[in-house]
RNA sequence: GGGCCGGUAGCUCAGGUGGUUAGAGCGCACGCCUGAUAAGCGUGAGGUCGCAAGUUCAACUCUUGCUCGGCCCA
């Protein structure tokens, strides 16, 4: 036997220094400060300029608190959105902004206030804005940064900020639009109430906790009652919270319900008729102790109707002496009280919204401080009504219903669950208080805002399209939008109230004063001692009410479309002339935001342009943790993604998120980013080989495709497939098909098919053999192609890629969407050759188990008589493949000496280790 | 409690208008290769399609109930 020689040095091997390690964390922050440097956002724009725009506005995100996953998801599809239009060629702009306003920047001031031992109230109102200013601008540039690291490409150094004393003149402009057209009203409404600090609360701000509360019974004698059997018996009613007797203005029940006429008779020996539900008779007649107890009557619900009472301390006069109504409502029950509830419209939702539509308006009795004014016929000046003395059975309230006959059991014994101020873990009431409303059914010139708003919807594109359901069945059914909220840290509703007759004044000349002021100096700019300069010469300050609600923080962000995308000031966002309709191709944002952001940008652009600021509206799911289950800092399941970065890096979160079905909730756990990292190593080493394979490429190797190999054309073609197919992704914004369909072709038609069959060619042909040339020039193609498609996708390491073949060459990121050359191919026939691949494959592994065989090399195989005509040897890198008589494919291990060189077995060659005749060529020459 | 949405292999996802043994990739197991090498190739094992009724000749696909989970609201 002769020497065995070592061919390695002749075979044309892979070479790249593209590593297979990619060690993203390390590498990512260098490619991103190269973007940075370069201005890589503003290259683009340049490269785009004049195109076709798509404009996505971006949501603006709170500006309170490190990115979360949630932050993550969001821009990362945001900006897969936005790369892959600029890929397809368009101006796809993409501007940041934050959402800066708001309660809790206000709540986390305080904080820093109380820690200091500082009083809120003590401190000028414009020092405590400067304060909150400074701290959503703390936040705004972190954030900015964390989202950079995501690889997220934008307009970084000039976000938006609803703080931007331009963007507060903006929301200014944008109240009064609403103003002029009469879009406003000052209601009422019920709210959460704290008497200690005199402030409204949201329900942020309220914690339950429980309390024992003085429980009392109330008779309510029916007047002028048509059924004579039911006239001067009393309707009782049950309630936690005397102090509301003295604004009753009417008992509900409900028809449905059956109710009971009782004679019984108290300590004193006086008979009293009271009706009460008749599932609850027992347990109010235990309260009630009566010395004895009559069952007089059943009576039905319906035999309330259209009944009045009158208030046990009518003998007052004035409010008291009038008669109360007895309202029907769905709401009452039979769980517990009387089955009849009292009802004070100043001070709960129900009451309110009952009250209300039967003309019963709230009398405004209780004032900020819980006491009630001092003109109030009974109790004046008294309180506050928290004070559970006032409430005691023995105290003024008891005490005067007791004298007047209509207390008929007080206890102060009950124990629930109440409501507190978070701050002051005082008692919290609801108390109307007056409100700045939007009205939703007011006839205007295109209908109602409601009608208008739902309009707009059936105009818009929802992706997923049950979104369009979900917005639509809100807006028809949703209140009058409230406007109006006591606090600080916000943009001002800036009306002047006329003290006499109680309207807004609309002025356009005022208007046009007040935003001037408020573009120039922002929300401060909004004061007493600025008044008579808005007013000007025609009003007298003393004669308006100033008002000093601010904006619902809604209110701002539903405005962001005008200052953003209208202002002119994102020269990048301006619409060419003459462009009409929505300004903003899409809103992405999550599923929560159907109330939130899309909601008020809808409503805000109806009621002031008559249609939606957006074409399309993107949502997406909410990320849970790997069991499903909702991330939360207290079940300690949270994925930072700060962390998923230092230890995966941003391509892995990148690529996680653009394959999961953000449609729908989706998982995010260890096992899934292990999963993600897996599929990334693939499609780096696809990347790699094609580096190594492509290492001296020139044009002068260039095939054209006429002239390929079938194979060649075949993958071309499967390419062409590819491409169309991430074309339709990319338009459906389906983004996980994208990503499948990308490493799916990387995996099972390159990698383990076509690299695989050419990696004999590639490395052994001479390199001016015209089959390896063909090759390198799909691999080529293959590389420009997808590269590009994986550049949206997996931003750093493109980039990397892009400048291991092309260093000094500029970004990946500026290309445009590739061109494929045509390739067809009779691909039914290529589906039967790989099927009868995998049959071969089959046929050829127990041989290997048995080891009678190890590469597939040493295969010679047979096929049936009716297999596809090419070079099977070839394509199932076999050592030979021969047509049988049969239908079946067997398997023999070849006695042919393998080359040498290229490992083959063929019968030219002599012995184990000698050249075969194409390997002797390319060695000799 | 109400409205809306969802529950297909270990993981991520496919499965028009109901119709043969429910698919893919990854992972996993086993094997091959050792000239993409902390890579590449092959084969294989994994699913009572959340649960239970119902409609139907036939349901992952339709209906109802339940359950688990999510968003919004109360």
């Amino acid at each position: 036997m002769t020497e065995q020689r070592d061919y390695r040095a002749t075979v044309f091997l892979p070479k790249t220094d593209f590593p297979m390690k990619a060690g993203l964390p390390q590498k990512e922050p260098g490619i991103l400060k190269g973007w940075l440097d370069q201005d890589l956002y503003r290259k683009l724009r340049e490269a785009r300029a004049g195109r076709e725009k798509f404009i996505l506005h971006d949501g603006p995100p709170y500006a309170n608190g490190d990115m979360h996953i949630g932050h993550a998801l969001n821009h990362i599809l945001k900006d897969m959105v936005v790369r892959t239009q600029n890929l397809l060629g368009k101006d796809a702009p993409y501007v940041p902004g934050w959402d800066c306003h708001g309660l809790p920047i206000e709540w986390k001031v305080e904080e820093q206030y109380r820690k200091k031992k500082l009083n809120k109230d003590e401190v000028p109102a414009e020092e405590f804005r400067a304060e909150c200013r400074a701290y959503a601008q703390n936040w705004v540039n972190v954030q900015r940064e964390q989202l950079k690291r995501l690889g997220i490409n934008g307009d970084w150094d000039n976000p938006y900020l609803t703080m931007d004393p331009q963007a507060e003149g903006t929301i200014v402009a944008e109240l009064l639009k609403f103003a002029a057209s009469g879009q406003l009203y000052r209601g009422s409404k019920p709210v959460m109430w704290s008497p200690v600090e005199k402030t409204a609360l949201a329900e942020a701000e309220v914690e339950y906790e429980d309390i024992t509360s003085t429980q009392i019974d109330v008779a309510f004698e029916l007047v002028d009652c048509p059924v004579e059997e039911l006239d001067g018996a009393s309707l009782v009613i049950w309630t936690t919270t005397p102090w509301t007797i003295p604004t009753n203005q009417a008992i509900a029940y409900n028809t449905q319900e059956f109710y009971q006429l009782w004679e019984i008779e108290d300590q004193a020996g006086r008979l009293k008729r009271v009706i009460v539900g008749k599932a609850l008779a027992e347990s109010t007649l235990e309260r009630l102790k009566p010395a004895s107890a009559q069952l007089l009557r059943d009576v039905e619900g319906w035999m309330l109707d259209g009944l009045h009472v009158r208030h046990p301390m009518h003998h007052l006069g004035g409010f008291f002496a009038r008669k109360r109504p007895v309202l029907d409502a769905g709401f009452v029950t039979m769980d517990s009280g009387t089955g009849l509830v009292h009802m004070a419209p100043d001070h709960g939702e129900d009451d309110f919204a009952l009250c209300k539509a039967h003309g019963l308006e709230p009398v405004f009795a209780v004032e900020g401080d819980g006491k009630y004014r001092a003109d109030w016929g009974w109790l004046g000046g008294e309180g506050s009504v928290i004070n559970p003395k006032f409430n005691a059975p023995d105290g003024p309230i008891c005490t005067a219903l007791r004298e007047a006959g209509g207390l008929l059991a007080a206890s102060a014994d009950y124990k629930h669950s109440y409501p507190h101020s978070w701050r002051s873990k005082a008692k919290v009431i609801y108390r109307c208080t007056p409100q700045w409303f939007v009205p939703m059914d007011r006839a205007g010139e295109g209908g109602t805002l409601r009608e208008t708003a739902m309009q707009a919807i059936a105009d818009t594109r929802f992706v997923p399209e049950k979104g369009r359901n979900r917005i639509g069945s809100m807006v028809e059914g949703r209140p009058d939008w409230v406007l109006s909220r006591q606090r600080a840290w916000g943009v001002p509703i800036t009306l002047f109230v006329d003290r006499k007759t109680g309207q807004y004044l609309n002025d356009p000349a005022v208007n046009a004063r007040i935003v001037a002021a408020v573009m120039a100096g922002g929300v401060d700019a909004w004061s007493d001692a600025r008044a008579q300069e808005y007013l000007g010469a025609d009003y007298a300050a003393d004669d308006y009410e100033r008002v000093t609600d601010i904006l619902d923080v809604w209110f701002d962000s539903g405005s962001t479309h005008a200052f953003v995308l209208e202002s002119g000031r994102w020269p990048d966002l301006t619409r060419p002339e003459g462009y009409t309709g929505p300004l903003a191709d899409m809103y992405l944002e999550g599923s929560d935001q159907h109330r939130g952001w899309f909601q008020s940008s809808l409503l805000e652009s109806c009621a002031t342009r008559g249609h939606a600021p957006y074409k399309t509206v993107l949502t997406h799911g909410f990320t849970m943790d790997a069991k499903g289950m909702k991330m939360s800092k207290s079940l300690g399941n949270t994925i930072d993604p700060l962390k998923v970065m230092e230890t995966y890096g941003a391509d892995i979160i990148r690529l996680w998120a653009l394959s999961v079905d953000f449609t729908e909730d989706h998982r995010i756990g260890d096992e899934i980013l292990k999963g993600v990292a897996d599929q990334y190593r693939k499609l780096r080493n696809t990347f790699r080989y094609l580096l190594g394979a492509l290492d001296g490429f020139t044009e002068a190797e260039r095939v054209d495709v006429a002239a390929m190999p079938e194979l060649e054309r075949y993958v071309l073609a499967l390419l062409g497939q590819l491409d169309a197919t991430l074309k339709q992704a990319v338009a459906d914004y389906d983004f996980n098909t994208y990503v499948r369909a990308l490493t799916d072709f990387c995996n099972e038609d390159l990698s383990a098919f076509f690299f695989d069959i050419r990696k004999d060619s590639l490395y052994c042909d001479a390199a001016t053999d015209p089959k390896r040339m063909a090759y390198r020039t799909v691999l080529d193609t293959l590389f420009h192609a997808l590269i590009r498609y994986a550049a949206p996708v997996i931003v750093f390491t493109a980039e990397e890629v892009w400048g291991s073949r092309y260093p000094g060459e500029g970004s990946v990121h500026l290309l445009e969407w590739p061109v494929v050359p045509a390739s067809t191919v009779d691909l039914d026939r290529w589906a039967d050759l790989r099927s009868l691949r995998v049959s071969v494959n089959e046929t050829i592994e127990p041989l290997r188990r048995e080891k009678v065989l190890g590469s597939g090399l040493e295969a010679e195989v047979t096929v049936p008589a009716d297999a596809p005509d090419a070079d099977l040897a070839e394509l199932f890198i076999t050592a030979s493949v021969t047509r049988g008589q049969g239908d079946s494919v067997t398997v023999n291990r070849t006695t042919h000496h393998k080359c040498g060189r290229c490992w083959r077995h063929l019968p030219e060659v002599a012995e184990d280790g000698a050249l075969c005749g194409r390997c002797d060529s390319v060695v000799a020459a």
